[in-house]
DNA sequence: CTGAAAGCGCTTACAG
DNA sequence: CTGAAAGCGCTTACAG
């Protein structure tokens, strides 16, 4: 049997409370009487039970992480970063993927708050958090929010220069001398709408028209990427290069991406001759497609460890009772050029 | 303040033992008794305090899994189909990443054990397990290992059929009339080891003298995937193609081909017309190459999942005293061919 | 600097 | 079918 703290008081022969403050270091105690403590520990191999202390302090120590695509290596980076950062503060992380499903997500959020956790990471599937209202009604649990805007429940929130970035990227097209520039976004969600939004800026400052024909959106999300290759972006790709003279694409992220170029590249279609080609998100095979692909590279481990960050800070103030106003943190992008524009 | 059980059996006017027994279905109750019990429930939006039953039952329903490589995908996947299983048998997973140093795993594994898990999923870093017979010596977590053999505290494994897969790969080359083959593996594990097994079967089997020249492992592991561009693997690759008439490169898993297969497009080498190339590991962005690349398929979403039933069931094995060996669960890979080859 | 003791919120033999 | 009560292993005012 596993010794308990009372075995380790009478060893030492001092009281419970005592072994509990030399343990914890939460007050002073006498150098010697510390000694016998630890003693009796060593000698009894005495490891605190932690799920006594959790019961006993009210926390767990745990942070759920709720993501809408777990298949998406932007969000496995996001988890790496967020794991990161919550190590530094003691907190561990459960990762739930919710499929991009709004029913799922909702589900393990519940699921989730019933099962102790001290504070929530979520990387929305839709907009709408009303939800969260009800369900946050008796628990004292932060949220923050990564990758997409929320309404319905406020709170922290990071999120990428999504304007800017796509901003950027169709720039650099336009200055190539491209004008008749299409932007193929994957689902659309805010975060797809702030990207497009670039697209639209870039063009404006151009001078350029915009055709709402060369804007697309897939539907297609959280399906294996291997089944990306022949979805509707491709089918969108194929239809835009057959029917519009278009010289460049700039898609919204790295699914899109796959159709996109899957098409280009089953059609024979030669990047950046024919077809200049810029995308949103720098995944590493990037490099190793032909010709290597150019990106506006995001920063998702950052982007975690930033999420990690705010809800830890957010638990600290909430036991301290410190006004903590939510914040809406932009992660800055980078232009990172390659062969195909 | 949150109501607890006390709150709701006063309300219904019966003891906390009923109101457990409801809640938990646990005995039967007289249907009356039971809808005062609920209806104080919902009167009260009571919800079970999970820091408190954990405590009292001595469990946390928490899994945790340490992997030696989160950055890579093979192992994101398995922690994907890890969460699907456990989810099923009302377990999480605390996602840990020990970034293939033996030290920060033995760090994690404690720190785990530390903070209340009930079992242990370990994608080991190296081959050596002696410490966990300390670590576990007051701790009943049952342990399954997944992906790499070990030695020293003895546990259900689950593996791929790496023999069995790198036979077939080399065989195929075979039959395309190659007999200079290189082997180029990542880090020296006892799987990369396996996969050069079925690489010298399929050599004897053909009568073909086996090159120790021509088998080659890398060193670098868990750096990001955009480091290894031109990493070892990538300098082991120049320094065959230059200095031996080899005609086919195999690679040992999705790491070394990022290295291998990006000297070869650098150097302008034709594949398959100069060298033809397959690889262990079948990532998505196979398809996204010039040409697209053949590969052994693994399965690690149901790798995940084998790993997660045997942790679980070993769980309910303990809990019930029931006997259950420990097993070695091989999952078959599957040849997947495309243009490079 | 230290101890005696209450109490966190459950579950579960035990008795009736 | 139901209740009274012990007890899980800690932490922490409180008193000395």
């Amino acid at each position: 049997m596993k010794p308990s703290i009372v075995e380790v008081a009478q060893l030492a022969g001092v009281s419970t409370a005592t072994v509990s403050y030399v343990l914890n270091g939460t007050k002073r105690v006498r150098p010697e009487t510390a000694r016998k403590v630890m003693d009796a520990v060593d000698k009894l191999q005495y490891q605190i039970n932690p799920l006594a202390r959790n019961f006993r302090k009210g926390e767990s120590k745990l942070i759920g992480f709720v993501v809408c695509d777990l298949s998406n290596s932007f969000f496995q980076d996001i988890a790496l970063g967020l794991e990161q950062c919550l190590n530094q503060y003691g907190y561990r992380p459960i990762l739930i993927d919710s499929k991009e499903d709004k029913q799922i997500e909702m589900d393990n959020v519940r699921n989730l708050l019933g099962s102790s956790i001290d504070g929530l990471v979520i990387a929305p599937t839709t907009e709408d958090f009303t939800y969260l209202k009800l369900m946050l009604r008796n628990h004292n649990v932060p949220v923050v929010y990564v990758d997409r805007k929320t309404s319905g429940y406020e709170s922290d929130v990071v999120l990428s220069e999504n304007v800017e970035g796509g901003y950027q990227a169709v720039k650099s097209l336009i200055e190539r001398g491209h004008r008749e520039i299409a932007f193929i976004g994957s689902r659309r969600d805010s975060t797809m709408e702030e990207r497009g939004e670039g697209y639209r800026k870039a063009l404006r400052e151009a001078g350029i028209p915009i055709n709402e024909n060369y804007i697309r959106y897939g539907d297609n999300m959280s399906v294996s990427q291997r089944n990306l290759l022949h979805g509707t972006i491709y089918n969108h790709t194929r239809e835009l290069v057959k029917n519009y003279p278009i010289t460049a694409i700039f898609t919204g992220n790295n699914l899109a991406t796959v159709g996109a170029f899957n098409y280009l590249m089953e059609a024979g279609i030669k990047v950046p001759e024919h077809i200049a080609f810029i995308t949103f998100d720098d995944s590493f095979w990037l490099s190793m497609t032909t010709p290597s692909l150019s990106a506006v590279a995001q920063h998702p481990e950052e982007m975690g460890r930033i999420a990690g960050k705010l809800v830890c800070e957010r638990i600290l103030a909430t036991q301290r009772n410190i006004e903590n106003p939510h914040q809406l943190i932009r992660v800055p992008t980078k232009l990172v050029l390659r062969r195909s524009c």
